[in-house]
DNA sequence: CCGATCACG
DNA sequence: GACGTACGTGATCGGA
């Protein structure tokens, strides 16, 4: 021991962090491990999968942690207590299958190899052992960690205690019982006690499950104040399930509730950690035959021993030994990654990729904007777990804001980092070898990256563009998210890596080490993910979808984000000081009438005003007991004669078209470029629309005319001009198609007036000399069928009575009976597959279709019905995107496609060539639906030229 | 960080 | 008949 160890000084250092104690539940791991784990046996026949498992986390979790006291918990026999209160507990569980049985007493062996104390009660389970130390570790002020996935522990989850999944090796933690159960960990005891527990038996009340439980506990915070006031339940099923039942309920509770008193022999204190001891461990690993983790830890028991002065050996045969273990390790996350920084290397990885035929590649950059991005480094994968890490403009740590006096200092690059030109210059050949697969996740974002290097990268696969013709509409399909549900691993994240908030830092920051373990598991993860999705896809018979439509978009949208759209900042500029002055003198009138100042943009203020002081008409709405205060209902005002409401609607208008338009714009243009490039997001959608973000611009104002002065910024360089060419009324037309209604088509195929149709037919008036009000309730009916029409919605829509709205409805599917039928099979296909299809066969998921709250059940019926309309739309223009560049290259045509607005395309172009770029637009996206499929109904693309956006409509 | 609001198709 | 609504997005703001 030092002496500064001893000093005064130390002594009166800060408190000491708090103890970390690890409880394990040992029981609950077995089951889950014998399950998820491949069978695996011994020489002599004996079962020892989830012993293997069991061994490489426990060593894992010892070696990974900083705790100083750990434990491993058991059941004991299968009757306990709650079998006195509740007979039936736990009684319908079959035996545990046969190959189980002699692994029970084979993992107490391995806790003992492993150092790890033990412990179990007669008569208790594990879950009450922990429950007891994690109180009495807790009340001692120590911080608790719950190795364990067992939704019953998640009660005891609170400020010291947590969990940990160790088989997906994630925390779980308030967010995670709250996606499980609805409630905190506070409530959990309460939702189980009401929705019971099929697989423990436990009855709790009849009808009740999860959701309605969470629901009910979140109204009335606990089961004793929901059964008192049980009376006041509107929906008398619940109701009386919960008056009769209410002592089952109360059994149940004492069921799930977890004993943290049971009269326990020794303190947690007990547990202190003691290291693993190769005399016990290594006998025990080489008698059960597990090698790969032998190797592993003779590798660690060797290096101990070497000494702490000795320097660690990371080249030779103990790298070659490392690599080895890792092989038949589980793929990720072991020692198999490369970190390359020199040429020879490089080139011998191009060739191994070569050699394959197919690479997971992937870029790290300093921005996730591709347009300001430099490229910091880049990955490859070219098998499962074997991957390496390129970096070419790694920098010293952070900047200290102190002055860089060297020139090698801490701003400049790393040394021994291979060239940038001579890295892009190894890799190039392979990005463009038309032999090699490049395999990416969101590729175009690395597409882009290298474009600006002048690489083009092809043939490549996108496992993002894969997962969601697979499953659009039913999950995210971001890599993280992506590794979890397929490879049941999680991925470093970029917070762990960069840091978060002010902290973080751009990864040319990143230490190497970091940026290897992070960037390499990237291209793995990618290529693991390959390897799993491209298989479904082809058995799914999805891979015409991702061929003919979203893969051979990604060059397409990136050429369009590249090239931008050139915005006139001084009209922008112009726009900002007249709002800016007129909010002003709004704010003097709403105050003045108001009487008093207030934040007119907070909702909460602008309600107490209107309703509470100066007492107009309206009501409380929604969940948050707040005043509504929308456009409907300050328009409802305003036509009552009130000034404020009505200076209110023009102060919104204003100030939203400032901040997020006139303001927002003229920040989002690009320096390099002098233009404003936005992000499509190609898998962001339900129904296989693009979304636009960063800035977005699919939702430029255009409906009012102060709205229209925003998109009279937006123009095209000197000498050239903007093209705009939309689908007239798909969807109404592919409505027609999908439904097969005669009249409809046929008016269609005539280019007469639909609405005017419509009207005439529904409400059995003449077209020539029409009631404008007329046509316009048959525009909304319209518009609603391609919603998936709702009396309410319709009401809503048109300010009429719902009655009279339901009528109209009635009198539509009278006249047009094929759309009902059409609505009924949409909803009964959505029921029995989970998702719907466009006539691309697109798949459109719709999760909850079959939920139980009927409101959330018609909402999914209503995606339902509008998924394959709005959906086919998206495919019909992404089709004709994808046409657009080749056709204007053959009539030698120099036109930019700019931007997409689902049913609108937006080009610039060389003056002289806009009337032949808008008649060969017009007819590309016309013809789109060629040669894959004819429609009954023409299509119609409408153009527009002009020397800005708003004129060009 | 969520809900309300509002811009677009 | 319950439930609470038109379909799909993204940005901004206020207020916990």
């Amino acid at each position: 021991m030092s002496a500064a160890k001893t000093s005064p000084a130390d002594e009166k250092a800060p408190a000491k962090k708090p103890d970390h104690v690890f409880l394990i539940d040992g029981s609950g791991y077995i089951f889950r491990a014998f399950h998820a784990l491949p069978p695996l046996t011994r020489p002599d026949g004996t079962p020892v999968n989830a012993v293997l498992g069991f061994t490489n986390m426990l060593l894992k979790l010892v070696s990974d942690t900083d705790a100083e006291y750990i434990a491993v918990l058991f059941d004991t026999a299968r009757k306990n207590y709650r079998n006195d209160i509740f007979p039936d507990y736990k009684a319908h569980r079959p035996p545990p299958p046969p190959e189980l049985i002699p692994q029970f007493a084979l993992i107490r062996e391995a806790t003992k190899a492993c150092n790890v104390p033990q412990l179990e009660m007669e008569g208790f389970e594990a879950d009450d052992l922990i429950a007891t130390y994690a109180r009495q570790a807790a009340e001692a002020g120590a911080q608790v960690t719950i190795v364990s996935s067992d939704k019953d522990l998640m009660q005891l989850i609170g400020p010291q205690v947590s969990m940990l999944d160790p088989i997906k090796n994630r925390p779980i933690g308030p967010a995670e019982v709250e996606e499980k159960f609805g409630v905190g960990p506070d409530k959990v005891v309460e939702v189980q006690a009401l929705a019971g527990d099929s697989s423990d038996n436990v009855p709790g009340v009849p009808g009740i499950g999860v959701k309605t439980a969470a629901e009910l506990i979140k109204t009335y915070g606990s089961l004793e104040e929901l059964l008192a006031r049980a009376g006041e339940i509107k929906q008398p099923k619940r109701r009386e399930a919960l008056q009769q039942n209410a002592e089952l309920a109360r059994i149940s509770r004492r069921l799930v509730l977890l004993k943290n008193d049971v009269p326990v022999k020794q303190p947690f204190t007990a547990f202190a950690r003691r290291e693993p001891d190769a005399a016990l461990l290594i006998p025990f690993l080489e008698e059960n035959q597990f090698r790969s983790v032998l190797a592993r830890v003779q590798g660690q028991f060797a290096k101990k021993s070497a000494g702490d002065a000795a320097v660690a050996d990371g080249s030779g045969k103990g790298h070659a030994a490392a690599k080895q273990a890792a092989a038949s390790a589980k793929p990720t996350g072991e020692a198999a990654y490369e970190l390359v920084m020199t040429e020879a290397e490089l080139a011998r990885w191009v060739a191994a990729a070569r050699e394959k035929g197919a690479v997971a590649f992937d870029t790290e950059t300093t921005s996730i904007d591709p347009m300001q991005a430099s490229l910091v480094g880049f990955s490859l994968a070219i098998e499962t777990g074997r991957a390496c890490y390129v970096p070419v403009g790694h920098r010293g740590g952070p900047p200290q804001g102190q002055l860089d006096l060297g020139g090698d200092g801490e701003g400049g690059l790393l040394p021994n980092q291979i060239p940038l030109a001579k890295a892009l210059a190894l890799i190039k050949p392979l990005l463009e070898d038309p032999s090699v697969l490049k395999i990416g996740q969101n590729i175009k974002y690395d597409m882009t990256i290298m474009a600006a290097h002048d690489i083009a990268i092809a043939p490549y696969d996108d496992t993002m563009l894969i997962s969601y013709v697979l499953a659009g509409g039913a999950h995210g399909h971001g890599m993280d998210e992506l590794s979890e549900l397929h490879l049941n691993h999680r991925t470093i994240h970029y917070e762990e890596v960069a840091g978060t908030g002010k902290a973080q830092v751009t990864f040319d920051r990143v230490p190497l080490d970091k940026a290897l373990a992070y960037a390499a598991e990237d291209a793995d993860v990618t290529l693991r993910l390959h390897q799993v999705l491209k298989p479904q896809m082809l058995a799914e018979r999805l891979a015409t979808v991702y061929e003919t439509i979203d893969r051979p978009l990604v060059p397409v949208v990136m050429a369009m984000e590249r090239a931008g759209v050139r915005l006139d900042r001084k009209v922008l500029q112009d726009l900002s000081a007249d709002f800016a002055a007129r909010l002003i003198e709004l704010e003097k009138q709403i105050h003045k009438l108001a009487g008093h100042e207030f934040n007119i943009g907070s909702p909460k203020q602008l309600g107490e005003v209107m309703f509470d002081e100066m007492g107009l008409g309206g009501g409380k709405k929604g969940k948050t007991g707040a005043y509504a205060t929308g456009a409907d209902v300050l328009e409802e005002l305003a036509a009552q004669g009130h000034d404020l409401p009505a200076r209110v609607l023009d102060w919104r208008q204003l100030s939203k078209l400032k901040s997020t338009y006139t303001d927002s714009l003229q920040e989002q243009i690009n320096a390099r470029t002098g233009r404003v490039h936005t992000s499509f997001a190609l898998a962001a959608t339900s129904t296989g629309r693009l979304s636009s973000t960063d800035p977005n611009l699919q939702n430029i104002p255009i409906r009012t005319e102060e709205g229209r002065k925003i998109r009279r910024a937006f123009v095209a360089e000197k000498g050239w001009v903007l093209l705009s060419v939309d689908y007239s009324q798909i969807e109404l037309r592919l409505a027609a198609h999908m439904a097969e209604v005669p009249q409809l088509k046929e008016a269609f195929r005539e280019g007469i007036d639909i609405h005017a149709m419509t009207a005439s037919q529904v409400f059995g008036v003449p077209v020539k000399g029409m009631d404008p009000m007329v046509r316009r309730r048959a525009k909304a009916i319209n518009f609603g069928i391609i919603y998936g029409i709702s009396a309410f919605g319709l009401a809503a829509q048109l300010g009429i009575p719902q009655g009279e709205a339901r009528a109209y409805i009635d009198a539509y599917f009278k006249r047009y009976p094929e759309i009902l039928g059409y609505m009924d099979r949409t909803k009964k296909f959505a029921r029995d597959h989970g998702y719907v299809l466009t006539l691309f066969g697109r798949r459109c998921h719709v999760p909850g279709i079959l939920d139980k709250n009927p409101a959330r059940r018609s909402f999914m019926e209503r995606a339902a019905i509008n998924a394959p309309l709005q959906g086919t739309a998206a495919d019909i223009i992404k089709r004709a995107m994808i046409r657009v560049p080749a056709a204007l290259a053959d009539a030698k045509l120099q036109a930019r496609m700019l931007l997409q607005v689902h049913d609108e395309l937006l080009f610039e172009v060389p003056k002289a060539e806009a009337k032949d770029t808008a008649a060969l637009v017009k007819k590309v996206m016309e013809r789109a639906c060629a040669p894959a499929l004819e429609l009954d109904v023409p299509l119609v693309a409408e153009t527009g030229t002009a020397d800005n956006w708003a004129d060009a409509h």
